[in-house]
Parts: structure tokens; C-alpha cells; sequence
DNA sequence: GAAATCACCGTAAGCGGTTACATAAACCCT
DNA sequence: AGGGTTTATGTAACCGCTTACGGTGATTTC
């Protein structure tokens, strides 16, 4: 690899100018120019990063957090794939690299994980990042808050999170829930229960008051024995089915907080003998692939997975750039009418 | 951030002695290191990345190359969380940190993309990273053969690449193949076809070979019109058994090298009213997520798959230190019987 | 026509570490 | 006792780039 040294010495000036060429090419001559240009071109010249990073106190590279602790029940990320394509590809447009961080091992570091938020923060500081995505699977969001409050430009995928230089990106989680609740009642269904995702989490929490409004809007009363709670993973929607079955007046139809939850309480109806959607119609939420492959077919409210990665990017962007205080970002979702709901 | 020097004048030493402390501890007497390790867990010192990069020349990040190109028709890959969480893990055992390779955007960069390595060899001498992990989601594997030319330690996943210092991880694709049509045998299949993985490719060739082998061992004679190409991806698996359905004597078992085909076969033969496994007995390859939620649920060939992750993390990690070709790795594969075969 | 302005570029001081080399003190040996 | 080791530390160069500052002509200004 060519440095700048060797360019400036091959085109007789100093590395200085060199280094003008590139960051502030306005102020050097229009021909001196061309011609560090040419050679550097010759030479195939690459800035060295951790000179330039050094240097400016800045990186290209923004920090993902994600915690891929096995012990955690639901570590697994429901849609990391669409979320990372997004994101990857956003900040690609801006020369921007994701350094996914390691979360221990490093003798030299306290073990980072998110009971520990000070171990990526200085991690930050360590490699000079311009920022934090955060991404969760669902379990733990509240952790997030001390990364938000370390002053570290942050945005988290899904959690609500309040900090000098934090944001958040979320669906229209209320509105994405109504819309599924409505479907249902439009197909005539009157006694309509819900799995909710994680209580406490804000998204979750969305998720049912759209339900309820939904209810609300058309006249129903709600009904606390419809209202169970999971913690959006497949084993939490079987269990959350068989309560619903046992019910002395099970529901008709069923609106689950989560695709997973959704093929959980599937399995439960199926097990029980229960057809779906002749007996029971479901509806899930995220549009994930399993999705499309169960049988029938899940009607679901889907998100837009890459733009969360995108508008994760765009808000870091904004916020290395100076903005100090990004707004939230909230994503539109849209409903996907299949098989599971009988309307197919 | 405290500095090397901070502590240093703390404790009324040299930086030098500072950074002996931690880099060659033995060097530097009992007394003074425990001193200066005291200040420094005080202040919280942590050694600057860059800095230390830019005078090592070596990082603590591996790059990973995964070519997001939505123009390709099989640009997803089927279980890139569970590879990301064995190669985080494994790496963050090292201390090391994965960094995933902006694809172009940059500006100072030749855009880089699968076809053009050269932008990624780039980065990695840029970032001074320890070498890189290819990932492909089965369509052209042959663009790897030049990043394992650079020179750069690379180790690819389930694609056989050769160079001075790469490697690959794979499965026992051929023993697993084998195991899959020896299973259906033993069910008493004689009409055994499969939808093979993308021609050319190193991994879905033995899959094939796999599969000749088991039938040869029980004197079953090879049908050319019972080996029909895919390319991993659903598509081709529903239209390959359509192929297959449409013949004189349509088989009774199929073998498909991926899970995603066999889904896109069991797709194709519940179109034309073919039962599953009533009719006509699956096997795929695999076992990913939809495996197990697909009805009936697939009977297939699990891969160790955080295992690909941990085995090139290992890789890697020899080759940087040292290590000129380390061997490739093959993982064993397992048979999971569940109902698609007709012997859940 | 001298002073002020401007465009352009070099000098040099960082950024925060690592490490070859020099130095000094303590230790060993005959 | 004096030369040769060892041990422990400091000095300073270096990694490659950025940037504040200053200097040099050329150009403008009154």
C-alpha cells in the first residue's frame, strides 16, 4: 500500500498538501491537484484508516450491538437478516462500515455484555465509532437506557430509548395492530383475544392498545380474559393458546403480538384439534418468513425490516453530522392478508 | 479516556514502561507493574485502537465479506444468524471483533463488490484487519478464488476456495447425502430422485455424489432424469419438482440439497395434489428454521451451523498467528427424521 | 508604490501507542 | 577489583495522516 508520503514525493510537494487533496480539495491548486490525483491513482493509494482515525479522532465504522447470550430465552433475533441488509447497505452509501462488537473474551475489558453497557461504550471510545445500533431481541430492552445516557450517539431498533444523542426506530405499532384487529372484525368476528408481546415494553404495550381501540371503535367491550401475555417467542403463543382454549368462551379469532407467537398458538390450535382458520382465525405480526410457509399461511402485519436498518443508518448519520437530538422514527407497516385469517 | 500517558506521569514512569506493562509484562519489575495496573484500572485505561493499530499494524477485527447485492436472485442467506452468532462468539474469545465491509459508497473507493475483491483486499490492508470470512449464499462461489489469491488470511464457508494462507469450513456434504438417500432406502424407496445444488459448486457436487453412492451401494441403477439442477433457492425446488412429476415414472422419494427446495418441492407437489409423504417422500438439507414449521415438517440433513462460525473463527485466528495453510475443516452432519419421509 | 490581501503550500506538532536502542544500576564471576 | 551479564527503565523514532500556523509570491488596494 502506497502512503501519502510517497505520493507527495513522487509529485514534489509536501504530505501535506497530499492530505489537502483529499479532505480539502478547494484549497489547493487546480493542477498540483490533478496531478497528486494522477499519481495517487498510479499508485493505487488507500488513506490508512487507523493513521486517518488516530488522527481525527473519527472512524468510519458505526458499533452494533447485539447480545448473543445463549443463557437468554429468546436470543434469537426474529429478522437480523433484513434488518443487517439495511442497515449494512445505508451506511455503505456514506462509507460507513458495522463493527459488530464482541461482548467479552478480551482479557483487557471488562466483560461487555448488556448488563454492561459501559464495556461498549468505551469500546466506542476505544475504536473511535461514530455511533451505537442496538438492536434487541425482545428480552431485556430496559438495558438500553445507560447506553442512551452515555452521551454516545445511539439509536435502538425497536426500543424506546430517551438520551442527549439517542433515538429510536419502531413500526407503527398501534396502527399496524388496529388495522389487524379491524380485518378480524370485518370478517364478523366479535370475540377476538390477543398474545401481547413483553409487558412493559413499549412496542408490545403499542400493540395492545391498538387492539383495544380497535375493539373500542367498534362498540365491543374488552375482556381481560383475552388479553394474555408472551414474550414474542413461539413457545410463549402455544402456552398463551392453550389458556385461550381452556377459556369457558374461547375466542373466535386471535390477534398475536408476533409471527412466532402466531405459528405457537398454530401449533396449539392444531394440537387441540382446533382448525385454523374454519375454527379459529389468526393473525400475526412482522411478516418473517415462516410467514409465508406454515400452513395456513399466516395473515400478518408486516414490517418494513430493512427500512428499520436504513432508518437506523440514516439517524446515526444525521447524528455524527451534529444534529443533536433526532426525532423517533416510526415506520409504516401494512397488512398482509393470507390463509390463516379465512379470508384468503 | 485516560491516556498511556496519564498514567505514566502518575505514576512517575515512562510511557513506555506503561505500554510494557501490558504488551510484555515480564519485562518490567514486580513492583511497578502492579503500580501502574492500579492507576490504570483507577483512571479506567483503555489502550487506543487506533493508535495501537497504526503502530502494530495489526487490528483486533475480522472482516467479513457478504455480498447484499439484491439484484442476485439468491442474495439471502438461509441461516446467516446462527454462522454470525458462532463466528461473534468464537471470535470475541480472542478479543477480536467483527467487522462487516461496507460494499461501496465510498467515494476515495472503487466500489467493491464480489467482482471486484480487489476493494475488499483494500479495506483490509486500510483497517489492518486479521483476515477475512467469506460468505455466500451458493451463487458464485468462484468469485472467491480471488480473495484467497490476495494473500490475505481468508476462510471461507461452505465454499472450497485454495490460496497461500485460505481455508474453508463445510459440512460431510457428501456423507450427509448419503445418510439421506440410505434412510429413504431403507424405507423402502427404489425411485429415488434429487434436486441437486448449483452445478459447478464443490459442496452441492458432493451432495450428488452422496446421494450416487448410497444408491450404488444398494444396486440401484443411476436415472439421469432423477438428478435434476436447482439453485438452492425455493424457486428452483418447485420447479424442479414439477420436472420431476411431469415424468413417465415420476419418483417416489426425493433428496433436495437445501431445505429451501424442499419447501419449494413440497409446494409443487401439494399444487398438483401429491401427498406428503403419503406419495411421495422428502428430504432436505439443512435444517433451518422453516424445516421444523413447514407441514409436514421436514425430514433433513441438520448442519452444525454456529459451528461454520466457530470453525472459521478458529481458522482464522491460527492463520494470524502463523499458521501458513491450515487444513480445511468438515463438520459432521446429522440426520433429523421428522415427518416429510414418511418415517416421523 | 507601500501596505494589505489572497492563494498556495511547507513546516512541524500532534494523535496514542510500540519498540529498538541506550543507559544505569545491580549482580556475577574469577 | 574490574569486566561481563542481567534486569529495569528511559529516550526517541516511528506508524501515516491531519491541521494550525507561518511564509512566500502574486494580486489588489488606496
Amino acid at each position: 500500500m502506497a502512503t501519502g508520503r510517497e505520493i507527495a514525493q513522487l509529485c514534489g510537494v509536501s504530505v501535506a498538501t497530499v492530505s489537502r487533496v483529499f479532505n480539502q480539495p478547494e484549497t489547493v491548486n487546480e493542477e498540483t491537484r490533478s496531478r497528486v490525483l494522477r499519481v495517487a491513482k498510479e499508485l493505487d493509494y488507500r488513506p490508512n484508516e487507523s493513521a486517518r482515525a488516530l488522527s481525527t479522532k473519527q472512524s468510519t465504522m458505526i458499533g452494533l450491538v447485539w447480545d448473543t447470550d445463549h443463557r437468554r430465552p429468546g436470543w434469537r433475533h426474529p429478522y437480523l437478516q433484513d434488518l443487517l441488509i439495511g442497515l449494512k447497505s445505508a451506511l455503505s452509501a456514506h462509507g460507513y462500515h458495522l463493527l459488530m462488537l464482541a461482548t467479552s473474551g478480551d482479557a483487557r475489558e471488562v466483560g461487555a455484555s448488556l448488563a454492561d453497557p459501559v464495556g461498549y461504550v468505551n469500546m466506542t471510545r476505544r475504536h473511535h465509532l461514530g455511533g451505537l445500533v442496538l438492536i434487541d431481541s425482545g428480552s431485556d430492552a430496559e438495558a438500553f437506557g445507560a447506553f442512551a445516557q452515555s452521551g454516545v450517539p445511539c439509536v435502538a431498533v425497536d426500543v424506546v430509548v430517551d438520551g442527549p444523542r439517542a433515538t429510536y426506530v419502531t413500526s407503527d405499532n398501534a396502527g399496524g395492530a388496529f388495522s389487524a384487529v379491524q380485518h378480524l372484525l370485518g370478517l364478523g368476528h366479535t370475540r377476538i383475544a390477543t398474545i401481547t408481546g413483553p409487558l412493559g415494553n413499549q412496542p408490545s404495550e403499542a400493540r395492545v392498545s391498538g387492539y383495544r381501540r380497535a375493539l373500542v371503535e367498534a362498540g365491543h367491550s374488552l375482556r381481560d380474559d383475552y388479553v394474555v401475555a408472551g414474550d414474542y417467542y413461539r413457545a410463549s403463543g402455544t402456552a398463551a393458546m392453550q389458556r385461550l382454549l381452556a377459556l369457558p368462551e374461547p375466542p373466535t379469532a386471535v390477534f398475536a403480538a408476533s409471527d412466532e407467537m402466531a405459528v405457537g398458538a398454530l401449533l396449539a390450535a392444531r394440537a387441540a384439534g382446533v382448525r385454523v382458520p374454519e375454527d379459529l382465525a389468526l393473525v400475526g405480526f412482522d411478516d418473517i418468513e415462516i410467514a409465508s410457509v406454515v400452513e395456513p399461511a399466516l395473515t400478518t402485519v408486516s414490517q418494513d425490516k430493512p427500512g428499520f436498518g436504513v432508518a437506523a443508518a440514516k439517524a446515526i448519520m444525521a447524528m455524527i453530522t451534529g444534529a443533536e437530538r433526532e426525532a423517533p422514527v416510526v415506520l409504516p407497516t401494512r397488512l398482509v392478508v393470507r390463509g390463516s385469517c379465512g379470508a384468503g
